[in-house]
DNA sequence: GTCTATAAGAAGATAGAC
DNA sequence: GTCTATCTTCTTATAGAC
């Protein structure tokens, strides 16, 4: 029997859905047991802290599932430019199947939301964005790109888009991550002079 | 007597301060009245809808805060991008001053948590988004860039800026935004050529 | 217009049966 | 390990005195 009824993963995979698509506070412990059908009891068990450190894991979950887009991304591309265009497309289609509704593991501004609460959400959230840049500096130098400059472009790129996503959200219209894809090789190739 | 003791403003006020930092979710009302030094019964006297009609009272004021400072940076400087990069360079001193916890009328990652669950909010955040694409495109344009250079050109900087904002209150670090500030004039200036 | 008391429900968390 | 009943606290909202 390769299927547990209510398990750890079941509870995880809803959490997440819910606090990446209405936020940490917006999403109450009720609302995750009822839509995992799972029961409280088996929530506490496997997540003895509660709410945040079912939010941690869930940051982690989500900031490993963004990585693996990214790399998978690349490595079918043709370069690094290519592959981060690619990964934007993907989002524009999740977005838009979904009605600008669902679950979107890029989508962190929570990260906002619990940095001024909780500095163990905060640090998960930085960690996630340090490891994404961290990813995609590394394609940027294998393509030449000087250390400095590499951290700074993923920089800007993750920002970038991450703001378009919430503009997308918002508008529910696809146009901001679709001009951001346009956007991509001029934050790579015309790059500021170091300072 | 030009100073009421528990008025509207005071509420505005306090209540925009809590929304933009906790988000809508993680504000109660009770923080609200407290901080404000009201009465309940005020708060529901100057808005009888309740959260969601001072929320949106609250989205509309960050707004025109927004409006207000572009407008002055850029009349301050000598041209639009150097007016875009004057403007995030208040932004880099407010957050750092208060720490990277104080009220940001920009950081409007508020129009994601509220935009699945209310209509009424998300259209106040779309509108304050394109209010700002508004003003800034005008600028453009008055520079000989085409209208839809313009539009997308402003898109993607209010992207990049709230993205880089996000980043910088996470990380507690301004690298984000004086990354952002570099970037400008590659943004405005190495735009792709149009579809 | 200002203010307080309180309702009605949902929140996170816990205890303990099975 | 699974599940339910319950506790406390906090939420939004209302009623009504002043």
């Amino acid at each position: 029997m390769p299927e547990k009824p209510n398990s750890r993963g079941q509870i995880v995979e809803t959490a997440a859905k819910l606090f990446f698509t209405q936020g940490y506070h917006g999403t109450g412990l009720n609302q995750i047991i009822k839509e995992s059908h799972s029961p409280k009891g088996s929530l506490y068990y496997y997540f003895p802290d509660g709410k945040e450190e079912l939010a941690v894991e869930c940051i982690h979950c989500a900031s490993q599932s963004v990585i693996e887009k990214i790399r998978t991304c690349v490595s079918e591309s043709a370069n690094t430019v290519e592959g981060l265009q690619l990964f934007i497309e993907g989002m524009v289609e999740e977005s838009r199947s979904s009605q600008y509704r669902g679950f979107m593991p890029f989508s962190f501004w929570m990260a906002a939301e619990t940095s001024c609460i909780s500095d163990t959400m905060r640090k998960a959230c930085q960690s996630a964005f340090t490891e994404w840049q961290d990813v995609i500096a590394e394609h940027l130098r294998e393509e030449q790109m000087s250390a400095e400059r590499a951290d700074e472009t993923a920089s800007i790129f993750i920002a970038m888009l991450e703001g378009a996503l919430i503009l997308t959200l918002t508008n529910r219209d696809p146009k901001p991550l679709e001009t951001a894809i346009k956007y991509v090789p001029y934050l790579v190739k015309n790059c500021p002079s170091l300072s």
